[in-house]
Parts: C-alpha cells; structure tokens; sequence
DNA sequence: GTACATTTGTGCGTATGTATG
DNA sequence: TCATACATACGCACAAATGTA
C-alpha cells in the first residue's frame, strides 16, 4: 500500500491510514520511533507539510507522542487504575484546554475525565490512566 | 493583550490562548464566527500558518468548528443525555481513530466513551452528547 | 566542553482546489 | 461571474532540542 497523489483521500490522511495500520498490524510496537519526517517525505515522494500532518492526526488520537528533536514514538498502552464512580455521582469525558494539559502534564490525544460527586464536587482524572467502575450491587 | 513573536512561547500557542480567552470571556459567543485567517494575521502580524495552527489548537480541544469557505464557528455546548452506567460495568474515554471519527460524524476534539457491561459487551458513545451517571441506590 | 549531525518546531511564500455567497 | 475563505501541498529557511563523537 502506497500514497496516491491523485486520490480524492488527502495525502496527510492516506499517510495517517498507512502510519496507523503499521502500529495496529504490530508492525511498529509501543515504544518504538517512527520513521523521521525526512524519511518519511522520501519514501512516500510527499511534501513534509503532508507527513506532519499525518503525524498529527495520530498525536491527536493519541496513538503517538512526538519529542522535538528526537522523534515520534508508539505510545504505549498505559495500565488502567480502576477508580470507582461515586454514588450518585456521573462523569463527562471531553479535551482539556491547552492550560490544563500542560498542568496536567497530559500528552496530545488525551481526554480528560470530569468527575462529579453527589455533593457536587468535581475531579479531573486524564483518560488514559483510568477506568471508571461501577460494583455490580453493594 | 497581544502576540509577542520574541517569546518564548509559540506564536501559535499564544494564538489559542488569545482565542480561547476570547471565547470562555463571552466575547466570542456560541455560534459565532471568529475572524478570518486574513483578519487574524492582519491583526497580529503574523503568518497564515501561525493562524492555521493556532485555530487547529481550538478545533482539537473541541472548542471550535471549522467549515471551508465559511470560516470557525464557536461549538455550542450541547444538552447531555444521561446514559447510566450499568452496574458491574466500567467505561474508559480516548479519542475515536479516522475512521471512528468518520463514521460516528464526530467533530474534532471530541472523545469517545467505550462502555463495557458485566457480560463484556461493549458500547461506543460520543463523549459530547453524554453524561454517564450512576443512581444513588445500588 | 565543543562541535556536529539528526530531528522536530516554526514561519513564510506560493500555488491549486473547493465550497460558499 | 466573481470575491471570499478554507483545505491541501509543495518549497525553502532558520531555530531549538537531542544525542554523539
């Protein structure tokens, strides 16, 4: 599989597609680098703007974390601490603004857990560090 | 407040900043446009691709949506429906891939809700238009 | 400690395509 | 038809971070 300049797909987006299928099929594992921009640009005959892009789009899903001067990385799947969802309680998931993501320290692509108690007291919990339970009856 | 080119903070970070500042103060309502990408780097002095970038910003964090030949609307926060989760069950939030995104028609910037039941069984819901709740009474 | 190569970040210019009004 | 505005994509240049010789 390969770019097709001609494509009614976007070529950013094709280079996401074949950049997102090589870490699913497991062909790049979770830690592991990209190739580099420059690498990319060549072997796909492409623009670097199409190449960032695409490496955007899967920072944006949270696939990937990129590191200046160093290069993008396979994010790995992070283990999940079970947190219990109050009593009386609910939760929205929704993307912190750029000020809380620094503060939280979250990478790109990563959803914030805002979580309320009966009292009305509210939580942020960052999305890919936990899951939300429920006891079966208590 | 204005743009500092010599800062050390990305022009198009202090683009987001200003626009989201812009928005969470009411100046820029739900619903409404915001200005160009002439206007903005008319306004700032800056380049199309600081603009470009800093809008991306927004859009990725939800904040925003963007129509091609029209311009970036301010996203309306919508009414949640209260979904329940199921008792034994838990739920994780990430962000949707393309073709996720795609084919539950999600804006940018907004997550997903991946819901599993006791059985195993799981659900996918657009972080946006729910609120996961738990009764009091168990 | 310095110098260098590599890699990503930022910014600008240009061009073409597409959708809206 | 025409202007406006965003989307995509190429090129180039320099800055900043990283790792290594």
């Amino acid at each position: 599989m390969t770019i097709d300049p001609r494509s009614h797909t976007p070529v950013y987006v094709q280079v996401a597609d074949l950049l997102r299928a090589r870490i699913e099929s497991g062909d790049l594992l979770a830690g592991s680098v990209l190739p580099s921009e420059a690498r990319l640009t060549q072997e796909y005959g492409i623009g670097r703007e199409a190449v960032r892009m695409g490496i955007s789009v899967l920072r944006s899903e949270g696939l990937i974390r990129t590191v200046r001067g160093h290069g993008s990385y396979v994010r790995k799947a992070l283990e999940r601490r079970q947190v219990e969802l109050p009593a009386g309680g609910s939760v929205i998931a929704r993307m912190p603004t750029g000020p809380e993501r620094h503060g939280m320290e979250l990478d790109e692509g990563v959803p914030v857990l805002e979580v309320r108690d009966r009292k009305g007291d509210v939580k942020l919990l960052p999305a890919d560090e936990v899951e939300l339970t429920r006891p079966t009856s208590t």
